[in-house]
RNA sequence: GGCGCGGUACCCAAGAGGCCAAAGGGGGAGGUCUGCAAAACCUCUAAUCGUGGGUUCGACUCCCACCCGCGCCUCCA
C-alpha cells in the first residue's frame, strides 16, 4: 500500500502522513455544541472524521480519538435559563440525541467523549498556568490570552494582524482587553448567571479553552490530527494553538484537517440562517440513514457539498446498487455455479480494484475516486455473473473486498427501514415476518406454475405494498428484499 | 479589502502538462433477458472542461487578467 497524504491546513500543502508514535494515532475532533439538534451540515464534518478514523484503523493504526461535547456557552446558558432547567439537564437531552444520530449514521464512537463541564477544574488549571507564565492577564474579572506574547499567532488561518497594533488599549464590546486580538480564556461571573467557583476565581470558561484542555489531558502535548469544519479555523483553532503551545511549549497539532461546508441552495447550512435539516427532518421525509451517510461521504471532504433532495435520492440509488450487488455475491457464493473449476479468474481484478480504492483514500481521502474503483468492479462482476463466468471462489474474494469497503463507508449494513420504524418514522405498520413472506412467495410460485399470472402479480403487488420486492431469477427461484 | 474553496455532461462528481477524442454514480433514450416485473448487462447521452490572453511540440491541467458562486475575517461543523 502506498503513502498516505493529507492536505494540512497549517502548511497549506499535502503532506505524507506518519504518526508521532509508530502505529499510534492521536486525534481530536471538535464535536457539537449541544444546545439543539445537530444538522446534516454538522454531520458532514462528523462523517468525514469518521471516514478518517476508519481508514486509519483499517490501515492498522491504533486510533485514540477525543471528541468534545460543548455543554456550556452563551446560548446554552440562556436557553437553559429560559427553559427553567439546569445546564446539565438541558444539555443531556441533546447529547442523547446526538449519540443516537451517531449510531444511525454508523459513526464510530470516539475512544473518549469529553464533556466540557466535566473538565472545569482542568480548564482552570490550564488558565492558572498561563497566568503564571505570563501568557494570560486579568482584566475586569475576566482573564484574557495575551496574543502579543505569541508571535506565531495567525499561522493556521494565514491572517495578517499587522494592521491591528499590539499594545494599544482597545475597547471591544464590554470587555477591557489590552489588545483587540486578545481573547477570553475565562469570563467573569455575572450576577444571576451560571458560574463555577475555581482556583482562578468564579466564572465560566471561554469557548476555546475546553478543546485545548481536553486534548492535552487525554492525548498529551502533541496530537497527530485535529479535525473540524473550516469555519473553526479562525478564531477557534488559532486560539487553541495559542493556548496549548503557550502552556506546553510544544507543537500542538501535526495535521490540521478541515472539512468544507455543506451548502443548501448554494448557501452555508447553519442554525442562524435557518436553512438547515436535522436527521430527523430527513427521516420524516422518508430518507434513510445509509443514503444520508453515502451522500455525505461520497463527496471528498474538502469540497463544498450542495445539499439537494435530488442528490440524496441519487445517493440512495447508489447504495441500492451496492446492496443488490452484495446480495448477488452472497448468492453466487452459495450457489457454487458448478462451472468447470477454473479457479478464481477474477482474483487479479479484485486486487486491482482494491488497490485503486486504497490509492483514492490515500490521496487525502479522495472518496469519489475510491468509489469509482468499487463501482467499476461491480459492473465487471455483474457482467461476468450474467454470462455465467463467475466462480464461487471469486464471490468470496469480492465479498471480502466489499467488507473492507464497508469498513470505511459503512452503508451496506443495518436495516434502514427497521431503524426508521423503531424511531417511529416508517410509513407502514408492523413488518412482515420472513416466514410470512416465504409463504406468500410459495403461494405465488404455485400460481405461476399453473400460469395464473393474475394471481401471481396480485401477490407481488400486495407484498410491494408491505415493502417487499420480489425478483424472479433465471433458475426459477425468487429473491426478495425489503425496500 | 485580506485569506481560503470552487466553476468539468441534464444532476452529483474524479482527473490537474501527453496514458483524457474527460473516471464513477444518478437520470434519460434505445436494446438484451423476462409471462410481466425487478435486478443486471449492452449502446447512446461533454467536440468553448467559467471567459479572454499567454507559455509549450502539446493545456481541462502551468502563467496572467477577468467574470461568477461559496466561506472565513463576529457565534458557527
Amino acid at each position: 500500500m502506498g503513502e498516505i497524504v493529507f492536505q494540512n491546513t497549517l502548511s497549506g500543502r499535502k503532506e505524507a502522513f506518519t504518526p508521532l508514535h509508530a502505529g499510534d494515532v492521536r486525534m481530536y475532533t471538535c464535536g457539537p455544541t449541544v444546545y439543539d439538534f445537530a444538522h446534516i451540515g454538522n454531520f458532514r464534518t462528523f462523517v468525514f472524521q469518521d471516514v478518517l478514523r476508519r481508514f486509519l484503523r483499517a490501515r492498522g493504526f491504533r486510533v485514540r480519538q477525543v471528541m468534545n461535547l460543548t455543554d456550556v456557552d452563551d446560548r446554552i446558558i440562556q436557553n437553559a435559563a429560559a427553559a427553567g432547567a439546569g445546564i446539565r439537564e438541558y444539555t443531556d437531552r441533546y447529547i442523547q440525541a446526538f449519540l443516537e444520530d451517531m449510531r444511525l449514521l454508523h459513526l464510530e464512537m470516539p475512544e473518549t467523549l469529553a464533556r466540557a463541564t466535566d473538565h472545569i477544574d482542568d480548564m482552570a488549571a490550564l488558565v492558572a498556568q498561563l497566568l503564571e507564565n505570563g501568557f494570560a492577564y486579568r482584566s475586569d474579572g475576566s482573564i484574557y490570552f495575551r496574543i502579543a506574547r505569541f508571535p506565531c499567532y495567525g499561522a493556521l488561518s494565514k491572517m495578517d494582524f499587522s494592521g491591528i497594533q499590539a499594545g494599544a488599549r482597545v475597547d471591544v464590546d464590554r470587555y477591557e482587553k489590552d489588545d483587540a486580538r486578545d481573547f477570553a480564556l475565562w469570563k467573569e461571573h455575572k450576577p444571576g448567571e451560571h458560574f463555577w467557583e475555581t482556583r482562578i476565581g468564579p466564572g465560566r470558561p471561554g469557548w476555546h479553552l475546553e478543546c485545548s484542555t481536553m486534548a492535552l489531558k487525554y492525548l498529551g502535548p502533541t496530537l497527530d490530527f485535529h479535525t473540524g469544519g473550516v469555519d473553526l479555523v479562525f478564531p477557534h483553532h488559532e486560539n487553541e494553538i495559542a493556548q496549548s503551545e503557550a502552556a506546553t511549549g510544544q507543537p500542538f497539532v501535526r495535521y490540521w484537517l478541515h472539512a468544507e461546508h455543506l451548502l443548501v441552495n448554494g448557501e452555508k447550512m447553519s442554525k442562524s440562517a435557518g436553512n438547515f435539516y436535522t436527521l430527523r427532518d430527513l427521516f420524516a421525509r422518508g430518507h434513510r440513514p445509509s443514503a444520508i451517510r453515502f451522500l455525505l461521504a461520497s463527496v471528498p471532504y474538502r469540497r463544498q457539498l450542495n445539499f439537494t433532495f435530488e442528490g440524496l435520492e441519487q445517493a440512495a440509488s447508489s447504495v441500492e446498487r451496492l446492496r443488490n450487488f452484495a446480495a448477488r455475491l452472497r448468492e453466487a457464493r452459495l450457489a457454487d455455479s458448478g462451472a468447470p473449476d477454473s479457479g478464481a479468474p477474477f482474483a487479479p481484478r479484485i486486487v486491482e480494484a482494491e488497490a485503486r480504492f486504497e490509492a483514492g483514500l490515500e490521496d487525502d481521502l479522495n472518496t469519489a475516486q475510491a468509489l469509482a474503483a468499487v463501482f467499476d468492479l461491480v459492473r465487471e462482476i455483474n457482467t461476468a455473473i450474467d454470462r455465467g463466468e463467475f466462480a464461487a471462489a471469486d464471490a468470496a474474494a469480492a465479498l471480502a473486498f466489499l467488507g473492507r469497503f464497508d469498513a470505511i463507508f459503512a452503508v451496506l449494513g443495518g436495516d434502514d427501514l427497521e431503524t426508521l420504524r423503531a424511531l417511529g418514522y416508517a410509513e407502514s405498520g408492523a413488518p412482515l415476518a420472513d416466514d410470512d413472506v416465504a409463504a406468500r412467495v410459495r403461494e405465488r410460485r404455485e400460481a405461476r406454475q399453473r400460469r395464473d399470472f393474475e394471481a401471481a402479480d396480485r401477490i407481488r403487488r400486495e407484498l410491494a405494498e408491505r415493502g417487499i420486492i420480489l425478483e424472479d431469477l433465471k433458475d426459477g427461484t425468487v429473491r426478495w428484499k425489503r425496500t
